[in-house]
DNA sequence: CCAAAAGTGTTCCGTCTACACCCATGG
DNA sequence: CCATGGGTGTAGACGGAACACTTTTGG
């Protein structure tokens, strides 16, 4: 191949994940002891370098293959952070992703074995680098995201209740919601399908279950909370 | 320096600069032809390469400062552009940036100096690489913010008229809007504030000259449109 | 029978939208 | 005097916010 820009410096790119779950009424990110130099036993996201082979995106779900063992989540990029000192051991510009997954999907096994685990982002620690500021421009992501765009059934299993799915949009925005105004809204969107099942496990009534039909929202895709 | 991250294979970052203006009621960005290979001659975003010892944000306003001679413009990161055969010559990961500018405070020498020039948005042609995708981006961020973030003022001069700031918000979002309900939602902002000061140029009658005070918004950041 | 969560409607208020005419001036 | 863009108010529709009680059932 020919080489065209020949005087310029390269550096190396990673990609960082913030790995959102949601769990007991609470909004969590999986962060990790790091286990290389430098920074070691910081906690930290996780991430890795970006192979000549692959695109950025390519590399935010190797990564997040490599620690989830589950493909095709839901990812966006969040930005790329860049400035000079940013790694202590030397030059490194990352792109952060932002990933959404459904906690029960994920193997606590797997999770041990990469030594990480979710942490509430209310208790969330000083992290290595510049991470917490990935993490707020994350989480402000998704703040915005979260009443327009249908992304929370990303974090919520197949099947959910209208409880849990008001829990987590409190969660998200950090304020809570009249529960008759939250359900009226969930009405008003087809695509959030009440099934006859009947999740028993959290009230002694049971609450119904509901489902998010990702077809009749490619149809008419007006999300509104 | 201790070398750590041996193995990983580091890559060329660029930044490119998506520079909007706003004349003759049209929203407009500096392309220029391409002076190097590959794509030489080929339409294209003005750019240039990240040095070892700048962030991502420095380089960024270097390039902008060498196109323009203006310093502290307003310019925020649309986002980190990696595919693998993005660029025909080596792998070149990019990281774009939305910049907004006063069409009078850049020199038409130094345009022509640098081969770049206005393009209406709605002309604008196929550009190299990945370039169209950066504009589409970078043009979504600002229809994103213009109705809730005062960027306006920053396509425009100091004074200017309301008509001119109406135009404007109609040229980003691509739809006009009813004067009479323009002026009500500008009046609730105070801190855009009327002057003495009348243009004549554009009509017989005179309109009255704005200007916005960023202390006062400072104060009380309530913009709305 | 009681505790605990699920489920359900109405009213009010404020905001957004639609809409048409007079003004000031230079040529 | 007329053409051109500048400037102004109101009424009706709509959507969002506030608000409290009944239901179900396991223990």
């Amino acid at each position: 191949m020919t080489t065209y820009y020949e005087e310029y410096s390269k550096v190396l790119v990673s990609v960082d994940c913030i790995i959102f779950g949601f769990d007991e009424g609470e909004l969590r990110i999986l962060i990790g002891r790091r286990n290389m130099d430098p920074g070691r036993g910081e906690w930290s996201l996780y991430g890795g370098f970006v192979n000549s082979t692959e695109s950025l995106d390519d590399a935010a779900n190797r990564v997040l293959f490599q620690l989830t063992g589950l493909r095709n989540l839901y990812m966006r990029q969040v930005g790329a952070f860049g400035n000079v000192d940013r790694d202590p051991g030397e030059r490194v510009i990352s792109v952060a992703y932002c990933a959404l997954i459904n906690v029960n999907d994920y193997d606590v096994r797997l999770q041990e074995q990469h030594g990480v685990k979710w942490v509430s982002l209310k208790e969330m620690p000083r992290l290595y680098s510049d991470h917490n500021l990935m993490v707020a421009k994350a989480h402000k992501m998704m703040r915005e995201k979260i009443s327009c765009e249908p992304i929370s059934f990303n974090l919520l299993p197949n099947l959910f209740t209208l409880t849990q799915l008001q829990k987590l949009y409190e969660a998200v925005c950090g304020e809570s919601v009249d529960k008759r105004n939250f359900r009226k809204r969930v009405k008003e969107m087809d695509f959030i399908e009440k099934t006859e099942l009947i999740d028993k496990t959290t009230s002694r009534r049971g609450a119904s279950l509901y489902r998010f039909n990702r077809k009749a929202y490619d149809d008419s895709p007006n999300f509104k909370l």
